[in-house]
DNA sequence: GCGTATTTTCAGTTTTTTCTGAAAATTCAG
DNA sequence: CTGAATTTTCAGAAAAAACTGAAAATACGC
């Protein structure tokens, strides 16, 4: 391992929690993304110094997020992992799992409540649940849509970036001098 | 509490670890969006049963992520809280401080260690590290645009989801066929 | 198929995070 | 100012999450 994949390791440990999952599953990925190889659950274990259990753990919790390929040598019964794809990919498949994760459930909950009958005592919270269901329900059918889209062209709209907010609000300023002198 | 914030007071407690904060502040937060009145930190610790040391410790919290807003009452001592703007503008500010927290230290780190003088022993490394590092600097930079633009516009632009993308998809496929013709 | 190389599982242990409650610090009505 | 009301802090306790290692299950070359 060189100085500076084992920066990068210890740094995707450090993150691992922040970003849904634990230290060694954070510095198994490092590995994988950095090396020019796959690697196997053994290798793994020994250069990151950490138990063969734990990585089989890492390894399934990945392959939950859909960030495995698998590779498998003939005469070599271990099996090998790598990346499951080009960066856009990867984070293509961590959006939809997060969003999975973190958004979906809370949807779920809100539609089930806000079919419920009126409940006078809860005009208030009804109105506010509706607020976030639609947030959230908006949310989800954007992040569903980026991904039928094709990598280039998420790149593509990516960095349009907000030009199109951007119009709005010229657009708007516009309207708004027009405005001042009707 | 009525038996609907009760539910969704429990569903933020167990989603609140997904969010990125513990179950009492995501219980916490769920009573401050229901509720039709400001809470102080006593009514919420009683409220949820949980200890007063807890809920001041919750409510820095919250107030690190932006998401309160103080009332002072004339003649009381207590302070009390409600949520610090509308659920958009909320959503707005989880999602910057998402990004400090979670892509800001990897793209600083990235950005340095791509500084560093070439390692013939990295380059496959130094090239997967420039994908990652250029991927989250759109990302941030789009995140940071989000914030400049007025919520109406926020609100129109994830209404207009991918159609942009889709137009792009749908023009790449005209092309297609007419080189087909060529 | 056999037998061993490899992977998975999981009970017990360690580490980390969360929570409590009482003491210290702060704030503000009088 | 004063002092009680309120908030914050933090050491220790409790709970949750991560990790180990050995035993069980599985897979696959021969």
């Amino acid at each position: 391992m060189t100085p500076l994949t084992e920066r990068l390791v210890l740094h995707f440990g450090e993150m691992g929690s922040r970003w849904g999952f634990n230290r060694t599953v954070g510095q198994m990925y490092a590995l994988l993304l950095l090396g020019e190889h796959p690697l196997c659950a053994d290798e793994l274990a020994a250069t990151l110094g950490v138990s063969r259990g734990n990585v089989s753990m890492g390894l399934k919790e990945l392959q939950a997020w859909r960030l495995l390929r698998e590779h498998r040598i003939a005469g070599d019964r271990k099996v090998y992992f790598s990346p499951a794809g080009p960066i856009l990919e990867l984070a293509r498949r961590v959006l939809e799992e997060r969003m999975r994760r973190e958004v979906e459930p809370t949807l779920l909950l809100l539609g089930e409540l806000l079919e419920q009958p009126d409940n006078a005592a809860d005009r208030h919270a009804l109105h506010k649940l509706r607020e976030i269901h639609d947030l959230l329900d908006t949310t989800a059918e954007w992040a569903r849509e980026i991904q039928t889209l094709r990598s280039e062209h998420v790149q593509r709209l990516l960095k349009l970036g907000t030009s199109m907010g951007k119009l709005l609000e010229f657009t708007d300023r516009l309207r708004g001098e027009q405005g001042k002198r009707d």
